[in-house]
Formats: structure tokens, sequence, C-alpha cells
DNA sequence: TCTTGACTTCGAGCGCACTCGAAGGGGAAG
DNA sequence: CTTCCCCTTCGAGTGCGCTCGAAGTCAAGA
């Protein structure tokens, strides 16, 4: 037993499938990561911090040819991590600016929720 | 010249376009506007309010499934109150739970914009 | 040794929410 | 009357992000 998780431990800890992590790979999300003896995927702690990362960016709404290029820049070594710092940057201007029209959408919701409740008790 | 709104005019002022009004009507979410005399699309205050309540719950994360079965209460007349309150709770409850989960994974991204920093720091 | 089950690659398929294009029909301006 | 533009319906196409299935390999357990 080689060290490091199979896809199907890796995809359990970080909360996709198996399928999806292959496929992160060959879409160059991930770097191919590395092999045991048989030919299948080993992922070691580093890689699987990557998953995470990835996944958080996902979540907050990154698209999928946006963390491409930012993996791109990460592959391309340490002169981009200004570049890297410059578009996670971005990015968090737009979760901020996302989670403000949430805010306001919420409250036309709220106008409506009280709007209802103010039907339901001149029904009664 | 009728009263009300064209699709077009409709679509500039809620941000929507005017193929996407008729495919709003087709799949339910809208009820069948009314038409002029040629048999075009009229679209009254009332109908460009229900377009812009969509628009929020679409901004905030509803599915159109879900915004069809709102559509289908509301027109199934005022004893649905209960439920459509029920439902606009139950969407709320998801947004500020979204809006939670946006909160945590920015956490992570300013972490990762610290270290870049850091690293930018030590590079000079 | 045999079975089981997770792994491999590859390519096709899916669900969502539009988005577009074709073909034709007014109606108002010049 | 012609031009122009927006309108109509219908069905097909698009982009995204997976998701699935087929066919085959390999290693560990009974």
């Amino acid at each position: 037993m080689d060290r490091g998780l199979t896809v199907g431990e890796a995809a359990a800890k970080v909360g996709l499938s198996a399928h999806t992590l292959r496929w992160y790979e060959q879409e160059g999300l991930v770097e191919p990561v590395g092999r045991d003896g048989a030919g299948r995927r080993r992922y070691e702690s580093g890689d699987v911090d990557w998953l995470m990362l990835l996944t958080r960016l996902r979540t907050t709404g990154m698209s999928v040819r946006d963390m491409r290029r930012y993996a791109e820049l990460a592959r391309r070594g340490p002169h981009t991590v200004t570049e890297r710092r410059r578009l996670f940057e971005e990015h968090k201007a737009r979760v901020l600016e996302r989670i403000a029209d949430l805010h306001r959408d919420l409250e036309a919701i709220n106008v409506k929720i009280e709007i209802y409740r103010r039907m339901e008790h001149e029904q009664q």
C-alpha cells in the first residue's frame, strides 16, 4: 500500500465524485496526480489541499474556465504570484458584490412574505 | 397604439431578452399575456411587476422548476397564499445559508491573498 | 484459484437555462 | 407602395459542468 488516497477516497474527502476528480485533471484544473505501480491515482495531502481550494472557488461562483487560468498560473511558477493575487482579489470583489445583490433581493422577498402574512390575516 | 409594452420594451425594462420572455410564458412562469389586435404581446404593469419578482427569485438562485411551482400556486387563487408564503420562507432560508457559505469561503480566499502578499514581499 | 470491487481510459449523454434562426405577418414612416 | 423593423411560432442549437457507461486491468481476501 503506497501513501496517499485513491481517487474514491479523495473524492469522498473533498465532496466531489471520482468521475469529477478525473475530469478536473483532464481539464487542467489539477496537475496530473502521482500514480502507484498499477497506474492508479494517489492523492497526497497537497493534492487534496489544492482540490479543497478549487471547491471553494467553485462554490463562490468561479467558472471552470477561470479556475483553469488560475491553475495554469500556478503551474508556471512563483513569478506568477502577483497575477494570482490579483485574480483572487477580483474574484473576492465579485463575491462581495454577489452577496450585496443577494441581500438586496432578499429585501423584496421579505416584503412579499409580509404581504402574504397580511393576506392570511385578513382571510380569517 | 394599445396600452402596455411590447415584448421588446418589457424585456429591456426587466433586463431579460425578448426570447426569454416568450420562453418564460411557454414554460408557464408567466400567464399568457394579453395581445393587441395583431396578436402581439402587451405587457401591462402587473405583468412587468410579476417579471421583476421572477428575476429576483432567479438571481437568488431559485430554479425555473420552483418558479413554475410558485406560478401555479399563484394561478390557483388566494387560498394558496399560505403555501406561497412558506415557499418564500424556505427560499429565504436557503439564500441566507448561501450568503453564510459565501462568507465562509471568502475567509479562505482572504487567507490565500495574504499568503500571496507575503510571497510577493519576500521576492523583493 | 476465483471472486470482488475499485481502479483505468474514452467517448457519449444529460439537465439546465437560455439563445438563435428560419419563415412569415403586420403597421407606421417616407 | 415600399421599406423597415419589430413582432409571431416553432424547433434546433449552445455552453456549462458534470455524469454515466462500456470495456478492460489489477490486487487483495476467501
